[in-house]
DNA sequence: TTTATTAGTTCACAATGTAAACCATTTGAT
DNA sequence: ATCAAATGGTTTACATTGTGAACTAATAAA
């Protein structure tokens, strides 16, 4: 009778958790004038002006599209800038401006309270097997997804 | 040094892994006329024909717009059926038609199948540990998110 | 030197989340 | 019994997001 609660589909719980999660992210930094769009922040920092948006696309797991909005955004806000490769004409290098830096830490902090809400109650084993199952699951699930065809 | 992947927001991963999760059931139910929903459709026959939108929303965890969203569609392919309550006038109970229930078998399989994909390499005792675990972690970012003003 | 790829942009469309205004019906208070 | 408030559902509107296709500019391959 139980089979009611083993057929839900985790796919529905994931995200619903995942944008839980982000939404959260999302109230405890409203006080920014961007509201989405951290991570890549992080990202780009973390690329040390040497990350292409196909990188980013890439890290973050979308589209290119995605990408031009994502720095669009971004930019307008005076957060990053492109900066034509010297190397490879095509490509541009997202760097970020000292407005950006200053609130990466914020950032940052938000992240870890976040995560720890999310992980109350739960033991450090209990935490690191569900993020390394997770992993599993989630290689399981692209696997499949470009199989498919 | 692997702090980068600790500071990787779970956020990101549970919705990236739900999403992929979705788009794997989609593509083995790519034989339907319908390419969503499929999770209301178990929901509504459960119900019995007694279930209502407010309450299919609250069984979602979605909203009311959305359900309108959802049954629109559903009914339009055929699948579902608004019956007035006898005892409230602004109820909908909801109903499945033959059509529906001749495919919820199909449905419940590729959600077992999907959710296999996604289980491979588990044990069985991994399985029910993320499980719950994952329930864990959705009730303390619900709360959150609901205390949080 | 053509041709094919690649990086990035733009356009277009559908799905989804969210908020607000709105009906009709029912419930509660007086 | 009546009137106000709450409820179930619908509609409108807007922003975000995913996806696909067409496109430019630049590089790599033939």
């Amino acid at each position: 009778m139980e089979k009611i609660q083993n057929i839900q589909p985790i796919g529905r719980i994931l995200s619903h958790t995942g944008r839980s999660f982000l939404q959260l992210l999302n109230e405890k930094l409203n006080y920014l004038d961007i509201e989405r769009s951290y991570y890549a922040l992080i990202l780009i920092d973390l690329g040390h002006g040497e990350l292409t948006q196909t990188e980013l696309a890439c890290q973050l797991e979308t589209d290119k599209v995605s990408i031009v909005r994502i720095v669009d955004y971004l930019a307008a806000k005076g957060y990053v800038k492109r900066v034509k490769s010297a190397v490879d004409g095509r490509k541009y290098c997202l760097t970020l401006t000292g407005k950006a830096k200053k609130i990466l830490p914020g950032i940052k902090k938000s992240m870890e309270e976040v995560t720890a809400v999310a992980y109350n109650g739960l033991t450090e084993l209990q935490q690191t097997e569900f993020i390394s199952i997770l992993g599993i699951i989630k290689d399981n699930l692209s696997k499949a997804n470009n199989t498919g065809s």
